[in-house]
DNA sequence: TAGATTGTTAATCGATTAACAATC
DNA sequence: TAGATTGTTAATCGATTAACAATC
């Protein structure tokens, strides 16, 4: 019990790179290989070597001194760290095309998120298949999040519902919230939320491309 | 020239708040607010108030000591920093569900990113009308995007394809690239990629619903 | 054995927060 | 004036990197 409290215990830009480190070893299982060193695995992900056994220690390792990783034991070590040794069962709310764009994205299931209801309030969506699923009224909510034990909400309705049909999840037993509707979620701290925002990637991105712009305007300068 | 150099050397961890200033800003803008200290702004945004000062101060800060911030001003010189005084012309190539969800997302525009040509390689979408622009072939990405001066690319077409779309971009004079493939793109250092990885978010998210649910058997057990 | 590897701690680096003088 | 505010530097905190003993 004191060790599951541990491996929650850790830093968010450690949590951000287990996806990437699951990944690659995915790509390295696919093509037969066995094992892999820490320098390996980090430089195909450009980072330090150092810094991917620092974040495996966190979970106390997952082999032990001159032994490379292998990469098999390391999958399955990784899946039931990220919580994904078991199928996590997913919905979608929102089957506009953003719905539909992330219901079609067949990795999804692969990943370990199986797709057990897609919703959305529009009657004329509503009945129509998207991957052999029809599309379903937004009354059935409560009951599919229950009888299919949904567990993490994908969230792509307008802004304007978005923190009401968020009620409804929570109520309803959801765990977590990946918010595609741009603005931020209530929720208890017993449901985690992760909010992707769009503005702020292309802003961000924006930023440097200015940057870029203003570097190339200085050079010509000279 | 010194000092718009140094307007780029700052922390990511700034710019990625930049937009966030931005939108609570143009929030208070739209009901009437003329100005705000940095604890009210601060707090809206549940930060501190001396991390938003000191992410100001690389910019020279944007008032005096004494006075509150003028938010008409701020949103000005913000929009300026992040790149976006100026309308910066956006090309999506990829009209599938994602690309056709983004165009549609009309926020993009008034933020500062008119789409200026959404392009695909699918004949059964080419002409068809998305927000009053025709899907265009692939053929005229080059001309278009000299044409309409496109500086930033939302690529929303098959992993399989996006390295190759991508070089196309680089070669025809593209500056940054938001990526929505599952794959990591490779770009010469003159061009600003951002990838959108929706499995590292998912993933994260899942880790924390798994802490959570772990947390909650726990508290059974007492 | 010699060279390579991990786990683990210490050193470094960078980002956040606190403190405060100057100002209104 | 008293209270509130900013810009700016210093202190703290946390994350990354380096170092190295133990091991293969």
């Amino acid at each position: 019990m004191r060790k599951n409290r541990r491996t929650c215990d850790v830093p968010d830009a450690t949590v951000l790179r287990l996806p990437l480190y699951l990944e690659k070893l995915k790509l390295l299982q696919a093509i037969g290989v066995e094992d892999v060193s820490s320098r390996q695995l980090a430089e195909s992900l450009d980072i330090k070597a150092s810094q991917l056994r620092h974040d495996f220690h966190y979970f106390g390792g997952f082999s032990r001194p001159g032994r490379p990783y292998h990469v098999q034991k390391l999958v399955g070590a990784l899946e039931q760290i990220i919580g994904i040794a078991e199928p996590v069962p997913t919905a979608i709310i929102g089957a506009g095309h953003l719905g539909q764009a992330i219901a079609n994205y067949q990795n999804l299931e692969i990943q370990g998120f199986p797709i057990k209801g897609i919703f959305d309030a529009n009657p004329k969506l509503v009945g129509v298949e998207i991957r052999g699923q029809p599309v379903r009224d937004m009354d059935e909510l409560e009951e599919v999040v229950l009888k299919e034990k949904v567990k993490i909400a994908i969230l792509t309705v307008p802004a304007a519902q978005a923190q009401l049909v968020a009620d409804r999840l929570v109520k309803a037993g959801i765990v977590g919230i990946f918010n595609f509707a741009p603005m931020d979620l209530k929720a208890p701290p017993t449901v985690a939320v992760r909010n992707e925002r769009m503005a702020v990637g292309i802003m961000s991105l924006s930023f440097k491309v200015k940057c870029i712009l203003q570097n190339m305007d200085l050079e010509e300068d000279i």
